[in-house]
DNA sequence: GCTTCAGAAGTTTTT
DNA sequence: CTTCTGAAGC
C-alpha cells in the first residue's frame, strides 16, 4: 500500500485508517484530525483496495463538510473519483433516495420538501380546524411532539395507542391531520425525508438490498449527534456489508433537542459485536492551556467516558476573562481587542471568530463592528429567506413545481391582493376537500362551486389559469432565473410593489432582486445526478436542504460571527466566547435540568476547543435582553476552569458594589459531580489596586491610536476624513468617552453613525 | 375584503 | 425589541 496516505500520522490515525473491514469506532476528540483521518480513510479504500467510489458511503453533519470531505479526497486521488462518492447529509442522502423509489410509497417524485414555517402554519391551522385552544395547547409544542414521534419513528397510529392525556390525545389527532395533509400536498417535512427513507426500505426488499450491496464501506461523522431515526437508517444500509466506521465525540453532542441520542454512540460496541475502537487523543489544534480548560470543563459531567485530549503545541498564552460594564462595553473591548492584534500582532481578521450562544446576541456586536468598520461575516441567523417576499416567491415556485402544495397556494392565492379573502378561501377549501382535491385543482373548477358568488369565483379561476401558464414554462424547459423572472412579472408581485415605492417597498424589490442572484448561481453550475426529477425540483431540494453555515466563505480578511452551534467543526486563531453569564450561556431554560445544563457544558467545550491559539471570555453585568436591563452573574463555566489558565486583571473594571454582585461565587454552590477539588475564587474579583480605569482600559482596548493620542474632542458641525467615505460632517455626538459615537453626514454615504474611538477618521482643522 | 393600529406575547441551538 | 393577532373602521 502507498505510505503517502499515512504521512505524518500517528499510530492511532494510521489504524483508523487502514481499519477498513467491520465495524469501526473512530472517538476522536476535538482537533484530533478525524476529518484527515476520513478522508485519507476513503482515499485508501479506493486507490489501495481497489474499491469502486461508488461503493462508499460518507455522512456528514453539514453539506459544508461534505463538500470539504469532497475537496479533500479530490485533492489525494482526483476529482473524477472523488465525484463518485456518495459524500453528503443524511437529509441530502434521504432526498436522493425517495427522489428515485418515493413512488413505492405512494408519493410523486416531485415531492416538496416544506420549511420549519410552513411546518408551523400547518400545525396551526390544523389545531384550529380542530378547535383546539391554541392558547392553551402551543402549537410549537405540538409540532415539536409529532416531530419526536417521527425521530422515534412513530406513525400517527402507533402514537395514538399510546396517548392516554389529553395534550397526548390532542397531539394525535393534530398528528394524523397533518400527516393526512401532507400527503395530499405531496410535501415531506424533515423528518419525513429519515422516516420515509426508512419505511422505503423496510417495505421494498429490492431497494434496501439495491443499497445494501451498493454501500460495501460506511462512514457517518459526527455520530454523537445522530437520532434515533438516523440511526435506524444506518444500521438497515450496514447489515449487508458490515464495514461502517462512525467517527464521533461524546463530549460535542449539542444536539440532543434535535433528537440527537448520545446512547447510540456509547452503545456503538454493543450494537455491533467485534467492533474496533481507536481512540485519537492528541489534540494537534490548541494550546495546552486551552485544552486543560476544555478539561476542567468538561470534567463537571455526569456518567462521562473521561478522556484527556493533550497537545504538544506548548502552554502559549492564558485565557482572558473579562467582564464589561454592558453588553456595549462588551463589544467596545472586543473590537477594542482585535484592532490591537491587527495593527500589533500581526494578525488579520479572519483569524477572529466571535461566538455566542444565541442568534439574537449577535446584534450588538454587528453594530459595533459596523460603526468600527472592521469586515465582519455573520453565519446563521440570516433572514433572507425568512422575509415575506422571499417566502412568497418560493411558494410560487413550489406550487408551479408541484401543483397539490396547498400551502404554498395559501399562501400566495392573495398575495399580492386579488380580493381573495378569507371567506372565499374557507369555502374553497371545503369544496376542494368535498372532492379530495388539492386547491389549486379546486380553484381552477371553481365554476362548480354553488356557494360562492360568481366574482370570487371568476377570481379563483383567473389564479388557476396564472398558475397553469407559469407551469407550462416548465416544459420549455427555461432558466429557473428565467422562471422567476416570470413569476415576478405575470403574478403583478413586482409591479405591485413598485406602485407604491414606500422605503419598506424599495426594500423588497432589492431582496428580490438579490434572489435572482441566487437563481443565476443555482442555473450556472447545475448538473443533474442520474436520480434528478427535473432541474426545478432539484432547486427547491437545494434551497431546502443547504443552511447559511454551508456558504462560509473563509477566503475574506473578515472577522466571523456565529452561534456556538454553527461552529462546531470549525478552528480559529482567536476566539471570542461572548456573553458567559448565567441564564445566557448556560441558558435559563438548562439551569434547571441536569440533563440539559451537561448540554450546555458539551457546549462550552465545543466553544473552548474551536481556538487554536488565544482565547477570550467575555460577559457584561448588565446588559439589555428582549428590550429589558438584565443582570447576570457570571457564567459557571468560567468557575469551573481552574485559575492558574485565567487572566483576571481584565477582570472586572467595576464599582466595588457591582464587582460584589457580580462576584457571587454562584457555581461554587454546585458541588461538582466528578468530586474534583474546586480552587474556588469568586468570578470577576480583581485586585485591590487594580482600581485604576483609565490605565487598565487603555490596557486592554485599542482605540484607533490617531483619535486617542490627540484625545479628540467633537462637537456638531466639525468636519471629517473618512477612510473609505471621504469629508463629511458631524451632525450629532452621542455618549461620552469610548462609547462616543458620531453621526456624521458624508456626501457619498448621507449619514453614517461611527464610534468615534474606532472608526478610521480624523478632525479636519 | 382590506388596512391600520394598538396591544400582547414571545423569544436557543438547525438538517 | 420583535412579530404576531385581533378589532375597528374604511
Amino acid at each position: 500500500m502507498s505510505q503517502e496516505l499515512l504521512k505524518g500520522m500517528n499510530p492511532q490515525q494510521a489504524e483508523a485508517v487502514t481499519t477498513t473491514e467491520g465495524p469501526l469506532l473512530i472517538m476522536a476528540g476535538a482537533g484530533s484530525g478525524k476529518t484527515r483521518v476520513l478522508t485519507h480513510r476513503v482515499a485508501h479504500l479506493i486507490q489501495d483496495q481497489k474499491v469502486a467510489p461508488w461503493r462508499i458511503l460518507a455522512i456528514t453533519f453539514t453539506n459544508k463538510a461534505a463538500r470539504e470531505m469532497k475537496e479533500r479526497i479530490a485533492d489525494l486521488i482526483g476529482v473524477t473519483d472523488a465525484n463518485r462518492v456518495w459524500i453528503s447529509t443524511f437529509h441530502a442522502m434521504a432526498v436522493r433516495m425517495l427522489r428515485r423509489d418515493i413512488d413505492k410509497l405512494g408519493y410523486k417524485r416531485d415531492f416538496t420538501i416544506i420549511d420549519a414555517g410552513a411546518q408551523r402554519t400547518l400545525v396551526k391551522r390544523i389545531l384550529k380546524d380542530q378547535n383546539v385552544d391554541i392558547e392553551k395547547f402551543d402549537p410549537r409544542s405540538v409540532l415539536s411532539a409529532i416531530s419526536n414521534a417521527k425521530n422515534a419513528m412513530e406513525t400517527p397510529v402507533g402514537y395514538a395507542k399510546t396517548a392516554n392525556d389529553i395534550f397526548s390525545k390532542i397531539v394525535a389527532k393534530a398528528y394524523a391531520a397533518y400527516q393526512k395533509q401532507l400527503e395530499l400536498a405531496q410535501s415531506v417535512d424533515f423528518d419525513d425525508l429519515i422516516m420515509l427513507t426508512i419505511e422505503l426500505l423496510e417495505q421494498e426488499p429490492e431497494v434496501l438490498a439495491y443499497y445494501q450491496d451498493k454501500f460495501e464501506y460506511i462512514h457517518v461523522d459526527e455520530y454523537q449527534d445522530t437520532n434515533d431515526a438516523q440511526y435506524r437508517l444506518i444500521q438497515l444500509l450496514a447489515a449487508g456489508w458490515k464495514n461502517l466506521a462512525v467517527v464521533g465525540d461524546s463530549d460535542q453532542s449539542i444536539y440532543g433537542w434535535r433528537g440527537a441520542n448520545l446512547e447510540i454512540i456509547l452503545n456503538f460496541e454493543k450494537d455491533y459485536l467485534g467492533a474496533k475502537k481507536v481512540l485519537l487523543e492528541q489534540n494537534y489544534r490548541s494550546t495546552q492551556i486551552i485544552l486543560n480548560a476544555a478539561n476542567d470543563v468538561i470534567a463537571n459531567n455526569h456518567g462521562r467516558i473521561s478522556k484527556n485530549l493533550w497537545t504538544d503545541n506548548g502552554d502559549g498564552e492564558k485565557i482572558t476573562y473579562h467582564r464589561s460594564n454592558s453588553d456595549r462595553d462588551e463589544a467596545v473591548y472586543i473590537l477594542g481587542e482585535i484592532t490591537n492584534q491587527v495593527k500589533n500582532k500581526n494578525r488579520q481578521y479572519r483569524d477572529f471568530a466571535i461566538l455566542y450562544r444565541a442568534n439574537a446576541q449577535s446584534r450588538g456586536i454587528e453594530e459595533a463592528l459596523v460603526k468600527a468598520n472592521i469586515p465582519y461575516t455573520m453565519v446563521g441567523g440570516s433572514k433572507f429567506y425568512e422575509r415575506k417576499e422571499i417566502r412568497d416567491i418560493l411558494a410560487y415556485l413550489s406550487l408551479i413545481t408541484n401543483p397539490a402544495d396547498d400551502e404554498s397556494f395559501l399562501r400566495v392565492v392573495n398575495e399580492p391582493k386579488r380580493g381573495l379573502g378569507d371567506t372565499s378561501i374557507i369555502k374553497l377549501r371545503a369544496f376542494a376537500s368535498e372532492h379530495n382535491w388539492p386547491l389549486l385543482e379546486a380553484a381552477a373548477n371553481a365554476h362548480l362551486m354553488n356557494d360562492l358568488q360568481s366574482r370570487a369565483q371568476n377570481k379563483l379561476m383567473d389564479f388557476a389559469i396564472l398558475m397553469q401558464k407559469l407551469i407550462q414554462q416548465e416544459q420549455f424547459d427555461v432558466s429557473i432565473t428565467d422562471l422567476t423572472r416570470a413569476v415576478y412579472q405575470e403574478t403583478k408581485y413586482v409591479e405591485t410593489l413598485k406602485v407604491s415605492p414606500t422605503p419598506e417597498n424599495e426594500n423588497r424589490l432589492e431582496n428580490l432582486d438579490e434572489f435572482l442572484t441566487v437563481t443565476e448561481q443555482f442555473d450556472k453550475n447545475y448538473e443533474p445526478d442520474e436520480d434528478s426529477v427535473s432541474k426545478y425540483v432539484d432547486f427547491m431540494s437545494e434551497l431546502a436542504l443547504v443552511s447559511d453555515i454551508d456558504n462560509v466563505d473563509q477566503e475574506d480578511n473578515n472577522v466571523t460571527l456565529m452561534t456556538l452551534h454553527a461552529a462546531k467543526g470549525l478552528e480559529f486563531p482567536v476566539v471570542f466566547l461572548v456573553g458567559m453569564e448565567e441564564s445566557i450561556f448556560p441558558s435559563f431554560r438548562a439551569i434547571i435540568d441536569p440533563k440539559q445544563l451537561d448540554e450546555e457544558r458539551r457546549l462550552a467545550y465545543v466553544g473552548i476547543t474551536r481556538a487554536k491559539e488565544k482565547l477570550y471570555l467575555t460577559n457584561a453585568y448588565s446588559r439589555m435582553l428582549y428590550g429589558k436591563m438584565s443582570n447576570n452573574m457570571a457564567s459557571r463555566f468560567i468557575d469551573e476552569i481552574s485559575p492558574k489558565y485565567l487572566d483576571m486583571s481584565a477582570a472586572g473594571q467595576l464599582d466595588s458594589y457591582q464587582a460584589r454582585e457580580a462576584s457571587l461565587p454562584f457555581a461554587r454552590r454546585f458541588q461538582p459531580a466528578t468530586g474534583t477539588t474546586f480552587q474556588g475564587r469568586p468570578v470577576g474579583q480583581r485586585e485591590p489596586n487594580n482600581r485604576n480605569l483609565t490605565s487598565s482600559r487603555q490596557i486592554h482596548q485599542a482605540p484607533n491610536p490617531d483619535n486617542l493620542e490627540q484625545s479628540v474632542s467633537w462637537s456638531v458641525g466639525d468636519l471629517v476624513t473618512h477612510k473609505k467615505w471621504g469629508t463629511g460632517t458631524v451632525v450629532k455626538v452621542n455618549g461620552l468617552g469610548e462609547d462616543m459615537e458620531l453621526d456624521v453626514a458624508f456626501e457619498s454615504q448621507g449619514i453614517k453613525r461611527l464610534l468615534a474611538a474606532f472608526a478610521p477618521i480624523k478632525k479636519q482643522e
